[in-house]
DNA sequence: CTTGACCTTAGAGTCAACTCTAAGCTTATA
DNA sequence: TATAAGCTTAGAGTTGACTCTAAGGTCAAG
């Protein structure tokens, strides 16, 4: 049985964030002492571990939460379950992705652009693509 | 001469949107009516389009409040004030892509593991990855 | 028996970039 | 002239995932 300080050393989270976590339903501590302190024991650490690892991969906490709920129940739930979760977060990251490679683009055609030396900056090609907007239109799918 | 309500039709900003990018210092109404109500010049919008065309590539406001600051004097600035600040933006996009990437990657393995059938969750390989964490390697490098 | 480290809670603060509300003027139209 | 639409301000709320604070209880060591 861990303490909170134990745990957090253990899984490199915080106890703030253990607490936390706890109390948006992710984990527990299933026993308490006698004075109200958590004590984490194996299926703990387990279900802490998997937060962790799931986290790490970008789900999100509310993802994370019903995940969760599958894995204390698998019987009740099914492989299309977890599956259109992961989908749906790989779609998320995917419209990310896109979104940065076109800021992306648009910055090495900028920096391409300029010549970065140290003369003043009245003539940068930067600064008048910027003001022109004509860049926008290869970063208007940048737009929320 | 606009009112602001005009200005945020021409501009696709709110109004909302046109008081707080004042408040925080990037625009600014150049005159008032007697009974204080906002008009924007050519200059002021020729500002707003800017400060649009910076945010759309994916500048924070205080990257704009920066690029702003050189646009109003510019012989007081270098090209090179203006490409490392692209070039800071584009390394935190390249930064961005990478962690992403990342996680897409993990996703997709995650999918190609799992039948994403009907059928109960008890076998699911996706749910024993994240119990196990061994994708965890491979997802280590998206922590912040 | 007193430090000092650790634990508890509720609740506030952080970041970014909005977004909205309330309460009250002003202006245009009928 | 009355109604509605539009403007003003200060300030609060939103989202997500923490992060920290205050005020106090607990526990081991010296
Ligand atoms: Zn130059
Ligand atoms: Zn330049
Ligand atoms: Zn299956
Ligand atoms: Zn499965």
């Amino acid at each position: 049985m861990l303490k909170i300080s134990e745990l957090s050393a253990q899984s490199g989270l915080s106890a703030h964030t253990l607490r936390f976590y706890e109390k948006h339903g992710l984990i527990n501590a299933s026993t308490r002492s006698e004075a109200g302190y958590r004590f984490y024991n194996e299926a703990d650490v387990r279900r802490v571990e998997f937060v962790k690892t799931a986290r790490n991969i970008g789900f999100s906490l509310d993802d994370i939460a019903q995940l969760l709920s599958i894995r204390v129940d698998k019987k009740s739930h099914s492989c299309q379950e977890v599956t259109d979760l992961t989908q749906h977060k790989l779609n998320e990251v995917n419209a990310k992705i896109e979104e940065l490679q076109s800021m992306q683009q648009t910055l090495e055609i900028l920096l391409d652009s300029c010549c970065g030396g140290p003369e003043n900056a009245t003539h940068c090609s930067i600064m008048e693509a910027l003001d022109e907007g004509d860049i926008r239109d290869k970063a208007r799918s940048n737009k929320k």
